[in-house]
DNA sequence: TTGAAAGCGCTAACAT
DNA sequence: ATGTTAGCGCTTTCAA
């Protein structure tokens, strides 16, 4: 391995004034930087990164911590993120948490998170104090569905709030039976479940009308093949149902597929929205009707509140900054039916 | 920050006995791991992976680095990958390089690629010297699309074969018209789309179809609406078809979107197969026919090539091993009229 | 404009 | 069973 010494050999200078040259500071002559940059492409120099952030404590990297990447919600963040700390210097690395509190907190402990200048977590298990127990000691963006007690920068989608539109919008186009799919999970923390279930009661009690509890099933993961599950658990239970709010545009996919196996037309018996406006849902059949959580302001939310505590130094306690996102419904044909427009 | 010192000035040992307690090493009295171990909670130690690193040279970080994450395909691999190194110590990090020759150089970069332990590298603009070029001093597998020269162990998939299949499945079933969606790119590397439009072709001299090459239609990034734009565009040119076999699986989706759109039946009007069994193509309307490329299989393949390395130390040059996994076809109502089953 | 010394926090190798 | 010494490759500080 070729380090800095070979380099400053090579070329006749010190180490100090390679370690100039290629960190672009100034203070040395033209010649100087001539000859040594002529040396580093002669030996194919490379610094060691390691190094490096042991000696300056910077390695230029963000870490972001997330539950999974199997859907398209948290690649998309990513690449999303990724692309605005490029133009900043930075490079986005993504670690996987599984979930799992076990997991989440192996991701957060310091020994894990020390080797990047900022992190962005988004999760799932743990709490507030979970996090301040690991001893993180960069500057944390957390991100997530749940309120967490002021101890950090907290980016949060208003799901209550986009729960409670999708839901009033069917009630609004004559829905009265509207199976939640995935809904329910009131345990302790306050989950995704959690809060676009209470968006859910929310929109009914607005409306007045009652709920069935019965409406409310479980879809463990919320991806496709649950979705596709709890419709069919429904049917085969005999509840019926005139609308469906999926908690995720994957379950609402299987959903979909499943009222088209027991002989639902979607929107004329059954409307059906989703949430997450994925890539793919202008193209189901029918299209689906979704919450979009605007993601890339997300991104962009994030992203300035990370560099901000990055550029300014310290993670500054006592001032954290707390940004509700609230969604918007992109209206497709899974709730229009096309005689009324 | 509390460090190790600190740690033994508590304890009343040296640094070196907290540090053989740490990490489990032997020679230590139950008294005094009992002390060190107090202490650390005490004071809430947590080992400097930095400074760990650069004295051991070993992070426990393995790197995976893909062209992007937004679809399933890596995401899966990612996941299943992290899941296998997690039962032998180790754990995956994800780096996305945009997919462009700047991106991917960059993350291959010596600086980038050091603190991993190992890396699994799926490049798509980059060559072999590229890599070699590249400088890295960890065991990397490569992963792809493309046959790369033997200068690296190198898991792929076979393409070529996979689309033949494909293919040759559908003509088999009468179709003799078969779109192309997201072929063609012949252009010096052997990309994926090269290598699944090689197996098309091969698939219909096999079969003495002829290809007429105005049904081979780009689809840029071979996504959802890539792959609706790609048949709406036939449609528009009057290219009649009765067969479709979309690069991807997400372009399938946008595919059966567009043919259903234009009033086709799918599989009566034209049958659709697509590529890589994502765990939604199961779920759509209808459910659709693809080749699976059995991700699993191909993530435990190169853990095993990687684990070897890591384990046996040296990147070992001259005996890499070159793994091909072959596509299975998984057959769904995309194909198969209910009459002729 | 350049360089020497010191040290980031840890562990390998060798004492004791 | 425990401690001492040295040094991983770099950058901060200060002197020349």
């Amino acid at each position: 391995m070729v380090k800095m010494s070979d380099v400053a050999l090579e070329a006749g200078v010190s180490k100090m004034t390679v370690s100039n040259v290629i960190n672009g500071r100034p203070g040395a002559s033209d010649d100087t930087r001539a000859r040594v940059l002529d040396a580093v492409a002669r030996l194919g120099y490379q610094v060691n990164a390691t190094a490096r952030q042991l000696r300056a404590g910077r390695s230029g990297a963000i870490g972001l911590l997330v539950p999974h990447l199997d859907g398209p919600y948290y690649s998309h963040l990513a690449a999303r993120l990724d692309t605005l700390a490029q133009s900043r210097g930075y490079h986005v690395i993504l670690e996987r948490t599984g979930a799992s509190r076990e997991g989440e907190l192996a991701a957060i402990s310091a020994e894990r998170v020390q080797p990047y200048d900022g992190v962005v977590f988004s999760p799932v298990q743990v709490d507030t104090a979970d996090v301040r127990r690991a001893g993180i000691e960069v500057p944390v963006v957390l991100l997530g569905e749940r309120r967490l007690s002021g101890e950090f920068d907290h980016v949060m989608m208003d799901n209550v709030g986009g729960a409670e539109l999708a839901t009033s919008y069917m009630l609004e186009r004559g829905a009265r039976r509207i199976a939640l799919i995935g809904g329910r999970r009131e345990d302790g923390v306050d989950s995704m479940a959690t809060l676009r279930s209470r968006g859910y009661r929310k929109a009914h009690a607005g409306a007045g009308v009652p709920v069935d509890e019965r409406l409310i099933v479980d879809a463990a993961s919320y991806n496709t093949k649950d979705g596709y599950e709890a419709v069919m658990r429904l049917h085969r239970d005999g509840v019926s149902f005139d609308g469906a709010f999926a908690l995720t545009d994957a379950a609402a996919m299987g959903a979909l597929r499943a009222l088209a196996d027991v002989g639902l037309r979607v929107p004329d018996d059954v409307q059906v929205v989703g949430f997450d406006n994925d890539a793919e849902s202008e193209y189901l059949i029918p299209r689906l009707t979704t919450m979009d959580p605007e993601n890339d302001l997300m991104a962009e939310r994030i992203m300035e509140l990370l560099l901000q505590r990055l550029e300014t130094g310290a993670p500054a306690v006592g001032e954290v900054v707390e940004a509700v996102m609230s969604a918007r419904i992109v209206v497709r044909e899974s709730t229009l039916s096309r005689v009324r427009g």
